[in-house]
DNA sequence: ATTTAACCGAGACGGTACGTCCCGTCTTTAC
DNA sequence: GTAAAGACGGGACGTACCGTCTCGGTTAAAT
C-alpha cells in the first residue's frame, strides 16, 4: 500500500482548548457535564468535532487523565520520611480537587480506567513501602488502612481529607512495624 | 368544613411495585437507570402516576433507602467479639449487592443522602467501640481504618471485599488499645 | 380490557396547522420541503409533535391528499358532453395547482399512494366512457391517449397543460368510435 | 517559460470509474444517492477529487446523461414501418431501466435538464414524422398521444410499457392521416 | 346510596439532548 | 497540477427522554 495522502495527524490546537475547558468542567460541574453537547456550547468547538475525536465522555475522561501528570517524587531513603512525605502529597492532591473529581467521575465509568487510576494513585505509597523490604501481603495491608480512608472523606463525605489521622495511622503502622 | 370524599390516602400496592422495580433496575444497571420513563416501561404503572408520587429520580432513591432494612445486632458484651461479627456482617451486606449498588448510586446523587447513608453504614462499628468505652478520636480512626478499605474495594476496584484484611484490622488495633 | 384513560384522540388543532402549511410548502417549495424540520420552523409547532403524528414526510403527503376534496360532477347522458367536461375540469385542477404539484411529489415516493393517486385522477373520465357502455381495452387505450399528454405537461414539461390538444383527442376519439 | 509539472488534463479514469458507479447507484437507489459521500464510499475516489469535478449532484447527472448513449436509427422511407421501429425502439429504452431512471431523477431535478432530455427522447419520433411531410401541429398531437402514455407508465405506475397499446395508437393515426 | 375527592391511565405537547450522517470548505501531504 | 486524507463548522435527521398538562375512568371513603 501506497500510503498517500495527508497523514492523519491529530487535531490542531482544538485538542487543547477541548480537553482544559473539560477538566473545568468536570471541577465546576462534575462528571455528567462532560457532554459533547457541554464541550461544544463552553469552547465553541462544533460538536461534530468532538464527535470525531472523543465519541463518548468516557473518552474525554479518559484523555484528561492521560495529560494529567502524575508527579514523581525521589526516595530519601528513610522509610518514616518517606511515607509521611507521600502522605502529605496525596493530601495535596486530594484536596487540590482534580483527583479528587477524577475519583467521583470515575465511579460511574469504564472499570478499566477506575483501576487503572486507583492503582496509579497508590502505587507510590506502595513503591515506599516495597523499596523498605516490606512483604507484599502486608504492605498491602497498610496501604489499605492508611490510603482507604482519605479516598472515602474525598469521595463519599465530602470532608477535607483528614491528613493527621492518616499521619497517625502511618505512626501506628510503623511502630507495629519495628515490634 | 363538610371534609367529604376519598380522604388523601397514598397509593394502593402501586408504591410496592414501582420500588421492587426500581431496586431491580438499580442493581441492574445502576442508577441512571432509575427514570420516570425506564419505571414505566418495567413496572405498566403509568408516567403520570409515577411523576405523581416521585417527581425525582432522587425521590425514587430515597424511598428505596428508607424501605431497606437496616439489621439491628444486640452485643454480647465482649468487645473482640462484638467487632468482628460486625464486620463480617457488613462484608456479607456488601457481598449482596444492594448496599454496593447504593453506594455508587450514591456519589452521583444528592449530597445530604449520601452522608445519612454512609453514616448509618459506619454507624453499628462506632456503637459497639463507644460501648466499650474506646475515646472518640481513637474510635473514628480504627473505623476508618477498619471500614474504608471495604468501600474502597467495592466502589473503585470492583472485588470481593477483602473480609480478612479487615479481620486483620480489627485485630491489629485490639492488640494496640491493649496496650 | 378495561379501555381506561384519555381515548387516543388525535391532535387539537395541531393537524389543521400543520396540513395547511403543509400544502403551503409543497406547492412553493416541492416535496422536498415535506420535512419535520421545516413544518416545525414554518407552524412553530415542535419537531417531536410532528414526528409523532406524521413519522415521515410521506405521512404528510398523504394526509394532505386525504384531505384534498376530489369533486364530483354528475354526468348529463352524453358521451360527447360530458367527455369534455370531465376533460375541462381536470385541466382546470392540473392549472390550480396543488394536484400538479402533488404529482411531482409522488413520483419520488411510496408507490402505493402513487397508484392510487393516479388512478383516482383518471377514474372520473374512465367511469364516463364506461358508463357508455365502450368496452374496457377501448376506454383504456382512450384515456392515456387522452389524459397522459396533459400529466406529462405537468411533469416533466412545465408548460401549461395543453387544453386545446386533449380537446381534439377528445373529437378523434369520439369520431373513431362512432366508425 | 518552462512548462513544467502534470499537464492540465482531465482526470485519469477517475471519470469513468465514478461515473459508472453513478450509473448503478441511479438505477439501484435512485438520484437521491448521487453524493459525493455516497461516491467516495462506493469508488474509493476521494471526496475531494470529486467535489473538484462535479460540484453538485446535479453536474454528475447531466454528465451521465451526455455520457449516454442517443441510438440513432436510419429511416426506411415508409412511414408506418419507421413509426412502429421508432416506438419498438423506445419501448425497450424505457424498458431497460436507464432511461426511466433518468426520467424519475430529472421530475426533482434541474428543468432545464429535463426539458433537453425528454425532448430528446420524443425527437426521433417527431423526426420521422416531419420527414413524411405532416404538418407540425399533427405531428406534435401524434407524438403526445402516442409517446406520452408510455411515460406515464413507467414514471407514474410502474408498469411495463404498454408496448401493445402504442402500437395501436400509432396505427389509429395513420388511418385518422389517411383519410 | 350518593356524593366527592383522590387515584390512575393514556396521551398530547413543547423542549432538549443524543448520536449519526452528510455537506462544503479548507489544509496538508504525496505523487 | 492532480489526487488523497482528513480536520472543521454547520446543519438535518430520527430517536429518546423529560416535565407539564388535560382529559376520562375508577375507587373508596364520608355523608
Amino acid at each position: 500500500m501506497t500510503r498517500t495522502g495527508r497523514p492523519a495527524g491529530p487535531a490542531s490546537d482544538t485538542t487543547a482548548t477541548v480537553l482544559t475547558a473539560a477538566l473545568d468542567l468536570l471541577l465546576a460541574e462534575g462528571a455528567g457535564a462532560l457532554t459533547a453537547q457541554r464541550l461544544h456550547q463552553v469552547t465553541g468547538v462544533s460538536r461534530s468535532t468532538i464527535y470525531r475525536h472523543w465519541p463518548t465522555p468516557n473518552d474525554v475522561l479518559a484523555a484528561l487523565i492521560d495529560v494529567a501528570p502524575s508527579p514523581r517524587r525521589q526516595p530519601s531513603g528513610d522509610l518514616a520520611q518517606d511515607l509521611h512525605a507521600e502522605i502529605d502529597a496525596l493530601c495535596d492532591r486530594l484536596r487540590d480537587k482534580p483527583v479528587a473529581a477524577f475519583l467521583r467521575a470515575l465511579v460511574a465509568a469504564d472499570a478499566g480506567l477506575r483501576h487503572r487510576y486507583v492503582e496509579d494513585l497508590l502505587a507510590p505509597v506502595q513503591a515506599v513501602l516495597r523499596d523498605a523490604g516490606t512483604p507484599r501481603a502486608a504492605a498491602e495491608d497498610a496501604v489499605a488502612a492508611i490510603v482507604s480512608p482519605l479516598l472515602v472523606d474525598a469521595l463519599l463525605l465530602d470532608r477535607p481529607t483528614a491528613r493527621a489521622r492518616a499521619h497517625r495511622a502511618v505512626d501506628l503502622y510503623l511502630t507495629e512495624a519495628a515490634r
